[in-house]
DNA sequence: CTGTTAGCGCGTTCAG
DNA sequence: CTGAACGCGCTAACAG
């Protein structure tokens, strides 16, 4: 375990003394801002520093700054493709701008989340991004809203990923215009019987997509009936049941199954096989975010493609730049939604010809 | 944006003062260790700090004990399965104990991982996790040890995930052990001749799955040629055209193909595919890790557990026990590994018969 | 340009 | 058990 004695990391003052010079040009030469530093001195304070090993006590500077360099993200699964995504492109921006980013998953519990938000803004993070998965039927959705307005009022930037609430900045996810795009490929592929993989009432995203294909589907004369749509957890494991369950029922006529994210889709696929029928011939299946897997999967997903890593780096922006140029009006006025994307692929070859 | 007045955060001196109490007993009562306060002053406080919405500022506690509750992680790549399932246990097991998750990406680059550590040790965090894959050519490999051990001389504490190195605390992995019992599997199953698509030679732990692989081979009086070794990135990609270009190449008898890890199966899988051919029939295929998607691809692929979140979880349970109880043994002096299993799926279902 | 000094928010002695 | 005072590591005026 590396022994020797253990002795306390090098502090600003110990490089100051190694260096023979005062507190203050050591803390000029190796963070200040501006450089105004004697060359002379200021190649010594950095030898000393190198000597040292000295690494700058970041909490002591956020103290005495009274600002961290920190963004705090709040996803509710991290295994899930989805954030992970997110969370990657986040990660990636923050990099840029030497920020550090601290994560937490809420699995998708708002009580959680609600603690979660709590200890984070002890951390005093310049930003708090929330993709965890809101649900419409939040008991602790006054509290969480007056927890994040007094993190704004203190001068943190909040940014909600996918849904527009609180009045607060967000990066859109048109949810409703994505599956309305499909429903419509869908209809043009020819199918016109089908059945919604979804996951409970509660969650703002499903119900947002399963709005959105029903509302593509009545676009084109199209009914979807309560009949079709079958629930489940909002998993691979939820949409394996939920699918399973539209099977053992009967498909009746049904001839395409669209599963409201891509990990449902994938456990849709797996649960059509282990029933015996073929996947896109017997029942064709389309999902939406387009997760790396759904190319390798047999038949390759048809789904709405939705660029995670860029909305987790553009989430990140959207706080930064609206931190820089305070006093403009602020640019969650016009949040343009993220595009999104039909990808048509073997999963939905179009109807058998019967 | 929720405006109102940009006011700061309440400090610890506004609810001292609101509650009519010193600054001490509103310490003491909010975050001190054992309770010694008043019922009277304490219910006084404990209003305070709700009325004024208090939340103990992080940075300054920690500059004021002189350690943080944070954990750093640092990963190759977030969005890859192997690493957030990693990191999910990580996150999982640091809320327990309360602790605050950091996290880092070195996109398997060295220079760009020694300089993460340094910026993380900034941090002062209690715990360092470096489940980033490491190379066997690592040119930054001295000074990473160095700073690695400078961190643990402040009495930091180093987790590495996989590869035992450096004298340090180690999740071991044994991929080797796991890719021989993979081979005699394989053999089992009848297969005879085959080929590994592998990383490039710097990966440790694609070396270590070769090596294994070949061992168990060789146990059972296989040779493995070098000419049916192929390399690629370690990526789906990378599987992807390691396994065309094997293909192109010609099977030449090759029955079977093991992928040193999951991502990479998949890529093989869907490469012989896009080939024409038929993974399991006419190529059999195995992977390393069993991911979460393994079980939905066609056909599900024959691979060796690793219990991915448990290793996170270990990870940091590691260095918290260990600090613990510190003046026993380190340890790291009894590293068993974490127990692999192989899992044989549809894609291994036996050479054809001729 | 440099050094001195006063904080930053909080934990923790040390006397009362 | 309470409060006053000092210190943690660092930044930011403020004088020189």
């Amino acid at each position: 375990m590396t022994d020797g004695t253990r002795s306390t990391p090098a502090t600003l003052h110990d490089v100051a003394r190694e260096a023979g010079v005062s507190l203050a040009t050591a803390s000029r030469t190796l963070n200040g801002s501006t450089r105004k530093v004697n060359e002379q001195y200021r190649t010594r304070v950095l030898e000393a520093a190198a000597r040292l090993d000295y690494s700058p006590n970041l909490s002591a500077q956020a103290v005495a700054r009274g600002a961290s360099t920190t963004v705090a993200l709040l996803v509710a699964d991290i295994a899930d493709p989805y954030f992970s995504s997110i969370a990657a492109g986040v990660v990636a921006e923050a990099d840029l701008e030497r920020l550090i980013v601290t994560m937490a998953a809420t699995q998708r519990d708002p009580e959680r989340e609600l603690e979660l938000v709590r200890a984070l803004r002890g951390q005093r993070p310049r930003v708090m991004i929330l993709a965890s998965s809101r649900r419409t039927d939040e008991p602790t959705d006054g509290p969480l809203a007056e927890e994040l307005a007094a993190y704004e009022r203190a001068g943190g930037r909040v940014v909600l990923i996918s849904r527009n609430e609180y009045d607060l900045r967000t990066v859109l996810l048109d949810n409703r215009a994505g599956a309305a795009a499909l429903a419509t490929a869908l209809v043009e592929l020819g199918y016109r019987r089908f059945a919604v993989v979804t996951a409970g009432e509660g969650l703002r995203t499903a119900r947002d997509r399963l709005a959105g294909f029903r509302e593509g589907l009545a676009a084109a004369g199209i009914e979807l009936r309560d009949d079709d749509v079958v629930r489940g957890e909002f998993t691979r494991d939820g949409g394996y049941e939920a699918t399973t369950a539209l099977l053992e029922r009967g498909l009746d006529g049904v001839e395409a199954v669209f599963a409201v994210n891509d990990v449902m889709a994938v456990g849709a696929l797996s649960a059509i096989r282990d029933a015996g029928l073929e996947p896109g011939v017997d029942l064709a299946v389309a999902g939406f975010d387009d997760i790396a897997t759904v190319r390798d999967v047999t038949p390759p997903l048809t789904t709405v493609r939705v660029p995670l890593e860029q909305i987790g780096r553009r989430a990140l922006r959207l706080a930064l730049d609206d931190a820089d140029a305070s006093g403009r009006e602020p640019s969650a006025a016009a949040p343009d939604a993220v595009p999104t994307e039909v990808v048509v692929r073997a999963s939905t070859p179009g109807p058998r010809r019967r």
